[in-house]
DNA sequence: TTTAGTTGACTAAACACTCATTAAAATATA
DNA sequence: TATATTTTAATGAGTGTTTAGTCAACTAAA
């Protein structure tokens, strides 16, 4: 009887896949029970139904709620770098493509949904009493904004744009941020495109010479 | 004993004004914990310790903890609203000095400072799963973003401006949101006169024969 | 046989909210 | 004006519930 249940939900009877399943399956539940019910609601026993197995597991591989809500910011600011940074590196070598592909990674479905988003701004609002939280995203945030800096900087030295580097990296950034919010707000899903296309709008502003070269 | 603690804490003896301040000092309180310790670790019994008065006056006045933190949140968002109705108002009557009068107030210590940033973002946190927080920022939102838009709408009208109004709307705020968010990480004041003059440059190439206006 | 993983009942602490009680301001009465 | 009564504000100990984390017992992989 609970054997079958065991099959059902692990993919494998290997040990140290089963732990990996496992702590990934109760990250995502974490991640569901914050958007759902908020930080403030989400316990243990709440997670544990949402994945299925009892209390006892959680802690079993997380020794601490603490730890899991750590993890659970690794896990999605960790994602969230693996996007922007495969995109650039699949990209063409020319910095106004890599910055294109950057910027559609951060509109990709699995980063721009309004749960993740959901979670993120949760983290967020508890970052000040909990520095490690900072600690996690900021490592991440800072090598994003290094990242469009750097290719500001390199396309502005061959193009005859307005703005420095640095405000035209803030402007992307600020921009593609306060999209994101909207989605906490609007739902549908064509947003993302019409996000996306307004972003491609301001950089065509920005490096108005560039604007061939944009898509 | 009593009496003199009584004395010292409230401005008046007035019934309705005595009312008035422990509720704004009790929001206070809120706002200061949920920056200091975050949503989850906001409890009724300690809004209280840091108000200075006991347990049963925050219920006695706000009925319930939900009820208190909606109120908290009603309280910023006004803050925030007459903040930058004020500033439009008392601008000239051109929408570009419109424009940058809403952006500065932005800016304004009193709004956009790491403790209030911090509160906002719990409350964005839990806002899916409290439709209430929802509806009492989205009201305000929505009357910020059409501002933005309806006066962008107005300027591009005379201006060769390369930008869709909805854009050059969006990308703004976006980035006013951007700017807010790096409040959250960095600290230093003098940073907030920086974020300001980078949103000016951004708007002199949005608007570039308006650039002279742009004060 | 040992070890990793899982269970669910259990515990101590923390929690939102109640309530009997007191103090003082507002109002009614003499 | 002086006094009695009602209403509002505040207290803090108490209540039932919820919570993170423990633990002894059990299962299956190594």
């Amino acid at each position: 009887m609970l054997t079958s249940v065991t099959e059902k939900n692990l993919p494998s009877r290997n040990r140290s896949v089963q732990s990996e399943f496992r702590k990934r399956q109760l990250i995502e539940a974490t991640i569901d029970c914050i958007d759902k019910l908020g930080l403030s609601q989400t316990t243990l026993a709440r997670i544990a139904e949402h994945a299925g197995v009892s209390q006892g597991v959680v802690i079993f591989h997380f020794q601490s709620k603490k730890s899991l809500f750590e993890q659970t910011l690794r896990h999605l600011s960790h994602e969230y770098m693996q996007c922007w940074i495969d995109a650039c590196n699949n990209a063409a070598e020319d910095p106004v493509s890599r910055l294109c592909a950057i910027i559609r990674s951060t509109f990709n479905p699995s980063i721009c949904s309004p749960k993740k988003i959901s979670v993120w701004y949760a983290f967020w609002g508890e970052s000040r009493s909990r520095p490690r939280y900072m600690e996690i995203c900021g490592a991440h945030d800072q090598a994003f904004s290094g990242k469009l800096l750097s290719l500001c900087t390199e396309i502005g030295a061959t193009s005859r744009s307005d703005l420095s580097a640095q405000t035209a990296a803030f402007s992307i950034e600020g921009m593609i941020e306060g999209l994101w919010q909207n989605f906490l707000i609007g739902a549908a899903g064509y947003k993302r495109v019409q996000a996306l296309a307004m972003v491609f709008e301001l950089l065509e502003v920005i490096f108005p010479d560039k604007s061939h070269d944009i898509h």
